[in-house]
DNA sequence: ATTATTATGGATACCAGATATCCATAATAA
DNA sequence: TTATTATGGATATCTGGTATCCATAATAAT
């Protein structure tokens, strides 16, 4: 299990977009220079960002993209959810294992029991409440906080020079 | 991103080898008619969780599998490292983007700065924190928990037959 | 010791999804 | 009108997960 490198550009490119609030649009071809990857791909990624309202696009001279809200308003959680897809980290695939029957009632309606198993598999539900608690701190982090701590290093690194 | 099926395999074996902790060995055979595998595929993972020590094995007549140690010495996490494997869920795959920058010191040698940025990466880290969320929850998840919780709920059905 | 049984591990095949590129088109500003 | 930039469809490639087969080793029962 791994997250996919999309992710990783988004995030990469929210926080140079958060960085860039100057002149506002930053082009694809500045950002795929910037975190070394291809426009083509990088395109894509923008894309799907900007289909779920998280960035902002306009085309033509001097377009580009820009951040649709506060850095502080875009959470890491929102960005895993769109480029990793919205389905559960973990299904269970089995319906007819012994846990699983231990709960049967053999009154109920075999259909309608294996689709009430597949909701109440118990590995499932800790499965769940797991990736609950990973989503749970990821809704707490913004692209604002990592700029923060970042124009904060910078800060306290300049002053050691002096 | 998802969970692969074979964890999924792997905890709903070891929760059965949890409950028939009776005349011990469970056979590859019992085990892959429950949970609706084939035999080929799950030995496979059985055997990786007998390397990784969370299980027994014996060949032979009468031989197969049975918990390592108690169940309540199992836990989630355990099974995830080993099906999952013990890479970080997210890397960092550009050293040279913008806020990676913004930490820069010129003077430190090329080469053992872009490794030190690598790990330093922000990002990396906020992912690195949520994954440990995850994981710190599934440590306090065991097989026992879940054989209880099952047992629980059996006894609370017959209850309410009768 | 022999035999039947069972787990092990190597080789291999297959498929789906992630990664990546190309190009034609649409939209926008200068 | 023109140059520029984003968009989206088609496609190619690669990787890892899923799955099966088979020869071998180990063990218990006889």
């Amino acid at each position: 299990m791994q997250f996919s490198k999309s992710t990783d550009y988004a995030l990469h490119a929210l926080v140079h977009l958060g960085l860039s609030e100057r002149s506002s649009n930053v082009g694809i071809k500045e950002l795929s220079g910037t975190l070394g990857v291809s426009e083509s791909y990088l395109s894509k990624i923008m894309s799907k960002l900007r289909q779920d309202g998280i960035v902002r696009a306009v085309p033509g001279v001097n377009g580009g993209y820009e951040l649709a809200r506060p850095a502080e308003q875009i959470s890491f959680f929102d960005v895993v959810q769109v480029m990793e897809g919205r389905q559960q980290l973990f299904k269970c695939s089995n319906s007819r294992s012994q846990q699983h029957r231990l709960l049967d009632e053999e009154e109920s309606a075999p259909e309608s029991q294996r689709e009430l198993d597949r909701k109440e598999c118990l590995i499932e539900k800790v499965m769940y409440s797991a990736e609950q608690q990973m989503y749970q701190y990821l809704r707490e982090q913004t692209i604002q906080s990592v700029l923060d701590e970042a124009l904060k290093r910078r800060f306290s690194h300049e002053m050691n020079k002096k």
